[in-house]
DNA sequence: GACTAAATTTCGGTA
DNA sequence: TACCGAAGTTTAGTC
């Protein structure tokens, strides 16, 4: 990995058209060719990028770019797309270089997936006498997150989600006018549960008859995990 | 801007848990007090960070993390929702500092208004006698991307985009559904126009008697422009 | 401030 | 490999 820090200028053409004006920033060359321009401050994401795999070629100013300050004019090539990133470089203050080596990769504990496999260990949690048919229930246009039965042993379609917004209500919705046009199934009943449902959400929700639940993460937990208990 | 590389171990507690085994990386702190920790490979997204507003605080290790061979330990909090970073210290290979000062932002050229912009000019795109109403025709739920008529002068709503996935579909479909309430404009068409469209985004849509366009972006502001023009 | 929609999204899983 | 959906999404715009 290098990394130089330099008062640059930015230009990217590709997708879109973007200009960064003269500054001091860090350029991040990593190994596989990607390269990253970060200001000191927002959040992770560069100010401006190419992603792998990309070529790099410095060449020498012309006479005018000379003229107007500039040292070296770096041009990163995308391979398959030709989106080019041109870095006008007018003074190097820093240029490192490290071998990182390859990483070993994140580890994670993930949430939405975790959220599904504890509802469906929990699924009374929905109401008494709910009982599990399977998760990620198969149909024409996608997996249904949990496929259960209530009291009455009727069919209950749940979408989870991290935080309910919109979008989930529309899935949920898809997935009930389906599976109400199987005769095997229908009536098939609509659950919305989530950590967090937005106001809007709810309301497009109750007003398809989808009843909303707001999932209690840690309360989830709680159940499975023995030590967390109070007494 | 300081830039570590560093041999850490890094452990993350917030909205998820994940971990990193110990490796040579680089941990980046900006002046906004937040944090990048990257890889010398992947794309712009780090392997782990922590946004701003947070806080730093450097403490020795205890005496098995010595024996284990860390050097320092450097928590990492979140102001506003506690999430934590813990990175845990083998080796500082490196350690500089750099003022980069504030950077002046990025100027970009837009992608999916200029489409709008200019399929709405060239209107006729989308078939023979069509004409251009408006362009963010205000509705309840928000504005739809362009109002037009067709040859019969009925009217026409388009929602464009520049990957034309389900999402699009649907927001498109509730448009219609409040639009068609409205004796004035009833019957509204719908089209949906992006670069792209995904398979099972044209299948709802064409279920939906929504017509699918596939939008030339080149050839659009071709019509505009008249150096690109072969003839 | 809340919410919606876009992103040069990136990333992971699955058919 | 293509496609679909989630993301510690982030970010920008609007109400």
């Amino acid at each position: 990995m290098r990394l130089v820090i330099a008062e640059c200028s930015v230009d990217y053409a590709g997708r879109l058209t973007a200009h960064l004006p003269m500054a001091t920033r860090l350029i991040m060359l990593k190994a596989d060719g990607s390269i990253l321009v970060h200001s000191d401050g927002g959040s992770y994401k560069p100010l401006n990028w190419m992603t792998p795999p990309c070529t790099v070629k410095a060449t020498d100013p012309s006479e005018e770019q000379v003229e107007a300050g500039l040292r070296e004019i770096w041009t990163v090539s995308q391979t398959k797309t030709g989106d080019r990133l041109v870095i006008s470089i007018a003074e190097v203050i820093s240029d490192v270089q490290h071998d990182l080596g390859i990483d070993p990769g994140l580890v994670k504990d993930g949430v939405e997936a975790h959220l599904q496999e504890l509802l469906a260990e929990h699924i009374e949690t929905l109401g008494t006498g709910y009982s599990l048919v399977r998760r990620e229930y198969m149909t024409a246009i996608g997996p249904v997150d949990i496929l259960a039965r209530d009291e009455g042993q009727s069919s209950v379609a749940v979408e989870i989600k991290r935080r309910g917004d919109i979008d989930g209500v529309e899935q949920l919705t898809r997935y009930l006018e389906l599976m109400n046009r199987d005769p095997l199934l229908t009536p098939v009943q609509g659950v919305f549960a989530a950590q967090e449902i937005k106001p809007q959400a709810r309301t497009l929700a109750e007003d398809r008859g989808i009843r909303c639940v707001v999932l209690d993460y840690d309360a989830l937990r709680g159940m499975d995990d023995p030590d967390s208990r109070l007494f």
